[in-house]
DNA sequence: TATTGTTATACTCTATAACTATA
DNA sequence: TATAGTTATAGAGTATAACAATA
């Protein structure tokens, strides 16, 4: 593996610097002051993938079986998603997200929004331009 | 405060769920085991600020006074801060970083480099641009 | 009175280790 | 034997409330 460049490894610093500051505001900025961040973001990925097995959600979410295990067991008491046997392994629970779910999920964009407008409505059209452009990649990378 | 437009909403979603998981998985990478995400990034705004009181720290790291004084003290409890009285304020103090964390920061990119290299080195050379473009836009986002 | 920082305490989230049930 | 999920337990990090010292 090559060494960065000074350039990347600016780019590198400042990234991971703001990340976790910003992680920390967003933490604050709860929609629902019951759903922790990673709750909602197991929702989130409800939503997109429509089903999935607690450990297919602990691996993407990057955390560990028994973690998910609680959130799962958290949402559910919430009657945000259902949990239902997997059709082939017994061992197995498939999980899915209830219309409550949905529009909780809906009713909250607006507030979130709010919040992350006020942020980058302070940055001026080329700002937002980068990072808007810059969204999806952050998103893939959070995946890898 | 106006609307944001389709395609600004799911920037916003995008930008939420990725900083969310991607500090998750930044934690796991401590470069130092012994020093926390917070510490890191305290030290991180001294090596820029040069001082700053606990109070400024606290309002600049958006956490509590009372986690910032546990954090300063730890620091210091490993010679990486130094804590002298404020010259006009007696209830103030001024925190500044010892040679040692500054040898640690310097020591400490290569291996941070290595993680996110594996990460950043997946994407392509398109992406990486985007990502590098929005990387200071990211930090003063964290800093508003 | 207001502000800076601290102490005491509790809570939330996550992890590791050990266990159960199924493959 | 290996895998999916759970239970029990511990630890890290942060917050709130109450307090001390100084402005």
């Amino acid at each position: 593996m090559p060494d960065l460049s000074q350039g990347d490894e600016a780019a590198v610093n400042a990234l991971r610097s703001a990340v976790m500051r910003l992680s920390r505001r967003l933490k604050h900025q709860r929609v629902d002051e019951s759903l922790s961040p990673t709750e909602m973001s197991v929702l989130g990925t409800l939503a997109r993938c429509g089903r999935a097995t607690p450990g297919e959600l602990a691996r993407k979410e990057h955390v560990q079986p028994p973690s998910m295990t609680r959130i799962v067991a958290l949402l559910e008491g919430k009657g945000l998603v259902r949990l239902e046997p997997h059709p082939d392994d017994r061992r197995q629970k498939v999980v899915t997200q209830t219309e409550q779910a949905e529009a909780m999920l809906e009713e909250s964009r607006r507030r979130r929004n709010a919040f992350l407008a006020t942020l980058t409505g302070q940055l001026d059209e080329d700002e937002w331009a980068k990072l808007r452009a810059a969204a999806p990649v952050l998103e893939k990378l959070a995946h890898i």
